[in-house]
DNA sequence: AACAACCTTAGAGTATAGTCTATGGTTGAT
DNA sequence: ATCAACCATAGACTATACTCTAAGGTTGTT
């Protein structure tokens, strides 16, 4: 498919996709053989990496981080250790979050009962 | 205490401090009866919003809101009612970041079965 | 008095993550 | 053939959240 089509996909804008392509996020294949033009093609595996993008951005992960997980999942750069010890480093990223965020909200409930109470 | 005290309290330099109280986060004051300079001077209240600051920016949270949050909960903004809708608004969101991050968990780890099982 | 170590304001510079505009070429339906 | 609706690249612009520099004034110690 066209970037287009991927967009309509995905909810993302081509600007956005191309930023993310440019990012090293994606990459789309121009096809040798069609000589007048030089349009990018996408395919599935492209959708399911810009879902993913949509929600790893949503908790906090930098484009950065975010490529650096798409690399251990699905390229070769890295080997089976090295992809391993990545997603390994990102799940303690995570767990670091979920402890950060419980204790925001008990901190929020305390601020819910000094506003209950007049305390502030 | 001064600035330079503040900072090494919390941590924070004194740029990002200034930063802070001219979005609006913090408040120094000033002694009218001191004219020979312009100073401000901050208390421990302070302290406690910057370190909640640091907390807030940790889970996400940006600046604007948790300027809301610390007039929710340390100032006469807003009604009482008001100051529980906020921080209710804010402990949805919580909510919402906690089940986005376990989602990722999930999605983390099976990124880690396809690379152990060589399926990428 | 001189010096380091503070204080202030104003504004420039940086990084991240987009978002938009301009320019020019291509495709497909009429 | 022409026109809307696409495609590409390059680069300008925006928002957020700092981070740093410059210029000038104050304080406290020697």
């Amino acid at each position: 498919m066209l970037i287009n089509e991927l967009a309509k996909k995905t909810g993302l804008s081509t600007h956005t996709i191309r930023f993310y392509e440019k990012s090293g996020l994606i990459e789309g294949k121009q096809d040798a053989t069609i000589k007048s033009n030089n349009y990018f093609h996408y395919d599935e595996v492209t959708v399911e990496k810009l879902e993913f993008i949509n929600e790893a951005k949503s908790v906090g992960f930098t484009i950065k981080e975010i490529g650096q997980i798409l690399d251990a999942w699905y390229n070769n750069k890295f080997t089976k250790s090295q992809k391993l010890e990545i997603l390994d480093e990102k799940l303690i990223s995570l767990e670091q979050k979920l402890k950060e965020i419980k204790e925001m909200k008990k901190q929020i409930l305390q601020f819910k009962e000094d506003v209950l109470n007049d305390r502030c």
